[in-house]
DNA sequence: CTGAAAGCGCTTACAG
DNA sequence: CTGAAAGCGCTTACAG
């Protein structure tokens, strides 16, 4: 009734009357079903080609009643770890915008502080049937034991926030640490006079597991020998993270560095550094952090965080489930690697950044 | 053959099999067309209220086989106006994500030194049938007369990267001026000592038309009141904007203060000044300016130019279209305000910005 | 190996 | 004021 024939087709109707063939045979050769002879199917890609036909998204999700089950494997928010309600945020943001292409997301929580939650949540995802995985590998061994089924199943995956070695993902969404080392180095620097002095501050239990701390703080130390300035630069590894004993320590160190001008955390807990100068009264020194956490915010808007690196946490996880959404919906490619803007919060742009 | 009758059903369908009605006399209050009685209308409310019904938008634009038409008007990509690059490169990517949708983006330029120009090709436009406009409105009285008439028509309208008083836009979808230049002043406040001096450039054509430039100066000058900041600020206003005058114009203000520590230009032609500095030879001097353009990228690379600062202008053209998207295809409300982030460009940190 | 028919959840004329 | 039917561009059994 709409279409006059004068009107020119287009899509698999179209294709199939080139091709004297019925649409079903079209839709076949389009997804690679057998059950083809070889010279209809020469013939339909032919015209496919010949037509640059695109097929039409929507019409193929309404048809093919099927949904998609995305699995997300990521930490559980707590107070010790505000940073995972960004990504989760931005997961659930993605889930929002997709469930209408009839794609369901499971969401799985494990404890940061015990690689066994982990363990166990990556064998009861491999029970149920899922399409695709979103992982946060924040165990290296365990993460590895897991996605190597995955590849066995061929299910795809996308990790965020943290990679894993020369793994066979479908993407890597996050941040490249080196640079953010080096990019703090470089505000930092404009504190720091020829021959002063910079600390260098881990504060986390896992230190020696969590290597992106050192890649961060290969990157900072790495600025100054590039651009050969005469510094000091004092390392200090806090193991102990509640507050109280991160202030004796910096009671010390402090005491024992009362000349630095400038002051690296490789991570959010920066906000404990800021904490302790802010109540010992300690004159004024250029502190530059981790993360966009409403604690870290405070001590930015009263000027004792300089500055505050942030990665889009949220976009990661945004970005994470579209990964799979475009390669497993639209069949289009996805970058292999994404690596997140490194953003330079301070007090005057806070307020307007988008994580 | 699908659904066996254990299956609840859903949408337009069990809505009306609960009111007793046909699907026509459903989508018919859905869409609030008139020719149903009240009582029925309010029967299918209700009913619709009571299952939360969600329209599957895959299936409605499927069905309407009706095409949206979207214009925007933009100044033409120059050498002079690269910026308007990038906007249009979003406006490209939402394009190839909503084509599929059914919507068409007609683009019209026009020539930012040419208010005619711009009068032309909105009475084009306003010539044409369409579904919305995408607009920046460069020229302020100009644009006024436009909205105006799109009001009239119950055109909706995205407004990008400046924005007109108290208009009635669907949004605006921009930078906030005023903090990205308060932001420079802290970043240009670690160069300079107290009782230092800092000198604003403004390099345009149009400093009196283009009062955004204004609005950064006044952004800059308010942080240091805000902080009693003893120091000298120069202002120069240099209007003739090719390189040999802006040179010329330089080699006198630099040469009456050899002892300013910093300079902020309000714009991208901070890449003058760059290149001033290095053909100069002139000594170090902290130097922040406007925009994420291949020339100054350059000179932050060769550490001519300290910051840029950038707003996501790619992101201005893809949110601008996907704000009419929404609005006029998913029906949901889009921010009245989009202020985008105020980002910090260094030579360590612009290989992984996203525009 | 191939085709005809029903269906996805809507919208659009048309008829009454 | 309301309903029945055709159609959007695909996919999915089923039949042959």
């Amino acid at each position: 009734m709409k279409k006059d024939s004068a009107v020119e087709l287009s899509g698999v109707k179209e294709i199939a009357r080139r091709a004297n063939v019925s649409i079903g045979t079209v839709d076949r050769v389009i997804h690679n079903r057998s059950g083809v002879s070889e010279k209809t199917k020469q013939i339909i890609q032919d015209i496919i080609k010949e037509l640059d036909y695109q097929p039409n998204i929507m019409a193929r999700r309404l048809a093919s009643n099927k949904v998609l089950n995305f699995a997300v494997l990521i930490p559980a928010v707590s107070d010790e770890t505000e940073f995972w309600a960004a990504p989760l945020n931005g997961i659930e943001q993605a889930e929002n915008e997709i469930r209408q292409y009839g794609i369901k997301v499971e969401k799985y929580y494990f404890d940061l502080n015990d690689k066994q939650s982990f363990v166990n949540l990556t064998k009861q995802i491999l029970k149920t049937a899922i399409d695709g995985v979103l992982l946060a590998p924040s165990f290296i061994d365990e993460s590895l034991a897991f996605t190597k089924q995955c590849d066995q199943l061929k299910i795809p995956y996308v990790l965020i926030n943290s990679d894993l070695p020369k793994q066979d993902s479908l993407c890597y969404i996050g941040p490249e640490l080196f640079h953010s080392g080096y990019l703090s180095a470089h505000l930092a620097n404009y504190a720091i006079k020829d021959n002063g002095k910079v600390l260098i501050i881990n504060i986390s239990r896992e230190i020696d597991n969590h290597h992106h701390l050192l890649r961060k703080e290969e990157g900072f130390r790495a600025y100054f020998d590039d651009h050969d300035k005469k510094l000091t630069i004092v390392k200090d590894d806090i193991r102990q993270t509640d507050y109280a004993s991160v202030a004796s320590s910096l009671k010390e160190l402090l005491k024992a560095h009362t000349d630095a001008e400038a002051i690296f955390v490789t991570n959010s807990r920066v906000v404990s550094v800021a904490r302790y100068l802010q109540e010992s009264d300690h004159q004024k020194v250029l502190l530059i952090g981790y993360d966009y956490l409403k604690d870290n915010l405070a001590y930015l808007k009263d000027g004792l965080i300089d500055f505050l690196i942030c990665q889009k946490p949220q976009e990661q996880g945004y970005k994470g489930i579209m990964a799979l959404y475009q390669n497993l919906v639209l069949k289009v490619d996805v970058e292999k690697n994404y690596f997140m803007p490194i953003d330079i919060i301070t007090k005057e742009n806070y307020q307007f950044y988008r994580n």
